[in-house]
DNA sequence: CGGGCCCGATACAGTAGTGTATGCGATACG
DNA sequence: CGTATCGCATACACTACTGTATCGGGCCCG
């Protein structure tokens, strides 16, 4: 049975959420404090314990909040995605990786915010079941896409479909965190190619 | 004029940043306590700041240490490379991840600690110059190493060195975390595999 | 063997953050 | 129009941590 929330409520958990992200982002997980969090959003910590019960369920929201846009981006991608069938392997890394893209956030509080997020849960073993629980939906879908434009295609994931995402997530986190840690912007078009590249040690014809 | 400093005080910094390294793999950078980590150390806070003024001054010399470690394990990995010469392209990539991979420290406590040190770099102003300055050090004579040997082989990066290096060593990172994040541990060999991969979208014939 | 100094321990005052218990205005509902 | 409830603010008691100023034991040197 779930909690229907009254439309204050869920919006007061909104801009907590939206807040701690940039929290996030700006000192870390560990370094945020409820209290900055709440500053930011215009509320006192009462809010805050009225709504969660910890900042593990905030972190999680904050996730949550993250996993739900990137899987409807995804499917908006798709939609959008032109007809795959008959197309050679480069094309169909280049649109892979278009797609994956697409999805992503990639402005730098996105950025911060879902490394330290991801971080915290490799090093909480409270957070980690919780996170992986809520991350591996959007993984799952995007495994199942992938396999199945590589099989139109006449390729296989050499690897299963979800670890292969992850690698592509993975890689594609530290390569925005890297041209983070350098002066001159990240350049995009790189990005990319570094992308296809993984795909493509990670595709087979059957 | 280089500072010299007593047998004792070299100790405990040395005791200072080992207990720190552990602390910060637990709790991140931001969550680490300058008295847990004096605790574990076995001193009290007065030695910290008898050898530290600031936490970022104990993070630059864990990096310090980190950094230092990893050259010395680069040029004994060297030492012991087999003649790259006349190999083909795959050797070379093979024999190049394997240096990378043996150079690196790969447990656990140094994996979160230096993802959580990075990450530091990347949201601090103030840490990330100091940061790049001493990571750029192995970077370079990493790239170096890798520019020659591609050279004897008859290929060069497609981008510069340093940059080659600075990607593959954050694939290497997110690829040891993600392996953290899941349940069964890390399986080496695709880890490799991935890497040589990634190698590969960044040499050319010149 | 004795004095000086180095270096870490101790003591202290101050700050920031936590979680809870309670108050109070707005809002929905009869 | 009143009143019950909801949702956030306020107040409070407490803990953890910080940075500095001072102390004192041990070690090195003559």
């Amino acid at each position: 049975m779930v909690e229907v929330m009254s439309a204050r409520r869920t919006q007061t958990r909104e801009r907590l959420v939206a807040a701690a992200v940039e929290v996030f982002a700006e000192k870390g997980v560990a370094g945020a404090s409820v209290e900055e969090i709440c500053d930011r959003a215009g509320f006192t910590r009462g809010a805050f314990y009225s709504n969660f019960g910890s900042k593990d369920e905030l972190c999680l929201a904050a996730v949550e909040q993250e996993v739900d846009r990137n899987l409807t981006a995804t499917r908006e991608a798709i939609a959008s995605l032109p007809e795959l069938a008959g197309r050679d392997l480069d094309a169909l890394l280049d649109a892979a990786v278009a797609l994956f893209l697409r999805a992503q956030r990639s402005d730098r509080v996105s950025i911060l915010a879902s490394a330290e997020l991801r971080l915290y849960a490799v090093r909480s073993d409270d957070f980690r079941p919780q996170y992986r629980r809520l991350v591996d939906r959007v993984s799952e879908a995007f495994a199942a896409l992938l396999e199945d434009a590589a099989a139109v295609a006449g390729y296989r994931p050499t690897v299963p479909g979800i670890d292969l995402v992850r690698v592509l997530h993975g890689v594609y986190e530290q390569s925005a965190l890297s041209s983070l840690l350098e002066d001159h912007p990240a350049d995009a078009p790189g990005r990319a190619h570094l992308l296809a590249g993984v795909l493509r040690t990670m595709l087979a014809r059957p």
